[in-house]
This record gives C-alpha cells, sequence and structure tokens, in this order.
DNA sequence: GACTTGTATTTGTCAGACTATTAACGCAAT
DNA sequence: ATTGCGTTAATAGTCTGACAAATACAAGTC
C-alpha cells in the first residue's frame, strides 16, 4: 500500500448544495426554462428563495459559469449566454440536456459526431490496440452479451466497448469525446429498450468491429463501425419522425 | 516554484479574484506543477497564502473542479484527479494548456484530432452552406491575404476561416469543437510566425477548400481540407521532431 | 450633441462561526 | 491476526451579515 488509494468510489451522492443548485438550474437552462438572453433574479432573492445562503448560490453559478451556460456582471446581473457558447462537450452539460426531451436537433446532431468519429477511431484502434485495450474491449461485449440492451449493466456495457475502442487510440484529446460519444450510445440503446423493440440484435455488428480492431485492419475496423453507427443512426432517424413520445432518460446519477 | 504565480496580466478581462486564482491554478496543474492524485492545501491555509478570502478561492475550485481539474471532498480535501477526467475540450482548459510548453502528446492528439473533424465538417459544408457561410469564409480569408500569418489579425482570420467551415454545418456538438480547432490553428500558425519560416504559401490551400465547399462538392471539400490539415500535421511534426525552443503562446484573451 | 458626473443596483469580496462528512484510529470481539 | 464497530479529528460545506467594486443609466454641464 504504498500509494494511497485513489478512492474510487462512485460520484454518486452529490448530495452538495452548490451540485444540486448548478444541476437543477442546468437542466432549466438547456431545457430552455431560462431562455437565453435572460437574467436571472439577483443572486439576494433567489438564493432566499431557493432556501439556501447566498455563498452556496454563487457557487452553484459558478459552476454555471465554468460550463458556459451564464455570465455574471455587476449591475447587468446574470444572464443566461447565447446557446453557441455553452459548452455541450461538457459531460455535464449534455447529461443535462438528456434529462429532459433532448431536441432532435441535437440528437441529430450527436449522431453525425459519432458517424465522423467512431469510424476514425476505430481504423486508429485497429492500429493500435495493445492487448489491455482488446482485453477490454471483450469484456464489455460478453457482458453485453450475458446481460442484453434490456438491462443496465448491459447499456453500460454498451457505452464500454465504445469507450474501450476511443480509449485504444493513445489519443487524450479524442479520449474527451468518450462521454459525448457515450451519451449517443446511451440514447440509442436507452430508446430500444423503452420500446420493446429490438429490430436487430446488436452483437454481430459490434463483433464485426471488435474483430477487425483485433486484426489490426484499419479499413475494416473503420468500415465495420461505419456500419454500425450508421445502423444506429437509421434507428434514431426514424424514432424521430414517429414525434409520438419520445423516451426520456432517467438522472444520470 | 511550487507557488502558482499571481497573473499580473489583467488584461484576461475577468479580473475577479476567482477567475484569475482558476486560471493560475489550472495552469499550474495542466503544466504538472501540482501531479494528479496530489492534494492542494487546506482551504484556510492556501486562501490566506494567496491572500484572498476563503469563499474567493472556493469559487476558483468551483470552477476547477467543474472542468474536471479537481475533486474535494470533506476530511481528505482537494486534489487533482487523473488526467483522463480532465475535461481537455473545454476551451479553458485548452488555452490553459497552451499557456505553457503543451506536452506533444498533446499536440499531436490535437492535430489528429482535427484530421478526423475539418475533412468531414468539409464535406458537410459543402453540402449545407448558407451564403452567409460562404461570406464569413471570404471574409475571413481575404483578412487573412490581407494582414499574413505574421500578424495576430491575420492569424485571428485564419481561424475565423476555420471557424467558418464547422460553422456551415449546422450541427450544435460539432460546433462545440471550434474552440478546440482554433487551438489547433493557432498553434501552427503562432509556430510559424515565431520562428520567422514560411516554407509554403498557405492561401492556395485555404481557397481550395473554399472553392470547393462553395462549389457543393463534399468529396473535392473533404480532400482540400484533408490536404490543408495534413500539411499543417506535417509542419508540426516537423517542429516537434527539433526539439529545441517550442515556442510559447501568448495570453488567448 | 458630446462629455462628465453622480447614483443606484448588482455582483464581488471579506470575515467568522457553525455544520456535515468521513478517513483514520483505537478497541473489543472473534 | 482479522474483523467489526464506535470515537475522534480534520476538512470541506454552509450560513450570516457586512462592506467594496463595477457599471448601466440618468442627470447635469460644457
Amino acid at each position: 500500500m504504498r500509494q494511497p488509494k485513489p478512492s474510487n468510489r462512485p460520484s454518486s451522492g452529490s448530495a452538495r448544495i452548490h451540485g444540486t443548485i448548478a444541476h437543477d438550474l442546468g437542466v432549466a437552462i438547456v431545457s430552455g426554462q431560462y431562455q437565453p438572453g435572460e437574467t436571472l433574479p439577483n443572486e439576494i432573492d433567489f438564493s432566499e428563495k431557493l432556501k439556501i445562503s447566498r455563498s452556496a448560490y454563487r457557487e452553484a453559478i459558478r459552476i454555471l459559469s465554468a460550463k458556459g451556460l451564464v455570465e455574471s456582471r455587476p449591475k447587468t446581473g446574470t444572464r443566461v449566454t447565447e446557446e453557441v457558447r455553452w459548452n455541450l462537450l461538457d459531460p455535464d452539460v449534455l447529461a443535462w440536456f438528456f434529462e429532459t426531451e433532448p431536441s432532435p436537433e441535437i440528437v441529430n446532431g450527436l449522431f453525425e459526431l459519432r458517424l465522423i468519429i467512431e469510424p476514425a477511431a476505430a481504423a486508429l484502434a485497429a492500429q493500435r490496440r495493445k492487448p489491455e485495450d482488446l482485453a477490454a474491449m471483450r469484456e464489455a461485449l460478453l457482458e453485453m452479451e450475458r446481460c442484453g440492451l434490456t438491462s443496465e449493466a448491459g447499456r453500460s456495457a454498451d457505452r464500454a466497448f465504445h469507450h474501450a475502442v476511443l480509449e485504444a487510440c493513445g489519443n487524450r484529446p479524442l479520449m474527451s469525446l468518450a462521454s459525448t460519444i457515450g451519451a449517443g450510445v446511451r440514447w440509442t440503446t436507452l430508446y430500444k429498450a423503452r420500446k420493446n423493440e429490438l429490430p436487430r440484435d446488436p452483437m454481430p455488428d459490434h463483433w464485426q468491429v471488435f474483430d477487425a480492431i483485433a486484426a489490426g485492419g484499419p479499413d475494416a475496423a473503420r468500415a465495420a463501425m461505419e456500419t454500425l453507427v450508421s445502423a444506429a443512426l437509421r434507428d434514431t432517424a426514424r424514432a424521430l419522425e414517429r414525434k409520438g413520445r419520445v423516451p426520456k432518460a432517467p438522472a444520470t446519477r
């Protein structure tokens, strides 16, 4: 025990006030409850209304400000920034989006991004994967097979697989997109689970990606991943067509 | 040398204490002055040492925490998180990286990401660009031609061009990568400017991208952008080979 | 009209006290 | 020796109230 262990405890209980307020306000903003350009009530009034101290409220605002959602200035107050300045790739912001109905624009954009990133990442991974990367991918797929996408464990394994592919690229900036990709994966699998509609066994596509990466074939890996994500995109597009009930993701933490 | 320097640069706009402290600590962290896993001094001691109030210090920590650089827990204190959890795509974090010598790993990773994103974005832009997008691109290139990459105005115009291409995709998540791409562009042009070494006129490549997008040819646009970014990547790779003096970027804002 | 000055509003900063959480320790029972 | 369980102490978290600084806006001045 030479090293103090990182205390890998899951960040579940964010029972801290500033965190929960930042979360709630963040969701309210990305869901359009507060429009860009709108100014929030001043600190004293708002913190009173929320039944918290001004300092806790201010810390919440600092969090939102760090993620580009709001901007504070003396005399003017705190106002919601224009949408283009939001840090959409921030894991929290993205999660907040998916806590209510994310707009089709966002969902489509996310899949388009996946379609750009993931095939290229698969190709890179095929060239650079280390044994432990392959092990992580295999483990994730086996778990996914065991549990199925109807269980949270299976969906989590699906995300773990895509995560492992990115990790195998050995590219830190690329790696930072993992949570973004994960949000897209989550959306797809959740949609299917909600609708109880599994039109296609997802495993063959996934194994094909894995085999190509394991075999060290960049082009084959790219093609296989493109097939996989395209299928997901088609499902999603079909889902967004029938505007019926759009599935709502449960709270992330 | 452990203490982050007091940032006597008021040009950072946010002359607020919490902002400058977050900035200074953020730079200290990404530059390795505080190693991941290391715990900072406790709030009372550290805020005293920095000659600021505890609340201002806490707000700074909230900012860093929101960007994934630190993690606070009672009894344990505030510790620097593992690098993989840093929000590398956050504009501030990336800018902090480039304020000192960013590691070759980061620079290479950034260019690899550009090589994935930008050609695909150019192809999308060719299909979706609106007249105002083309106008923005043309304006940027003309400005770039007028000023040259040796002036800050010219370099800024270069970034504006790449920004306009991303904007023309009409994809908000993709758009959020603009600052990331911009950091890469900035690195290239700054390097050239520092070395007083302009081995190649950058304009033909840029105009070719523009023409392809204007003509509405996705494949031509993709190819042209790939050529452009590849050239930049080659220059950068050569720059990193001679490990001589690595140029240091000035403050972003 | 352009400029200066004043003023009210809002965020920013400070200080100090108290609370909640939890890692680490000691002790007892196994 | 190992395990389980209170106790303790260290630290972040929260609250309160006060004052400082900034700045949009209006009023006054040249």
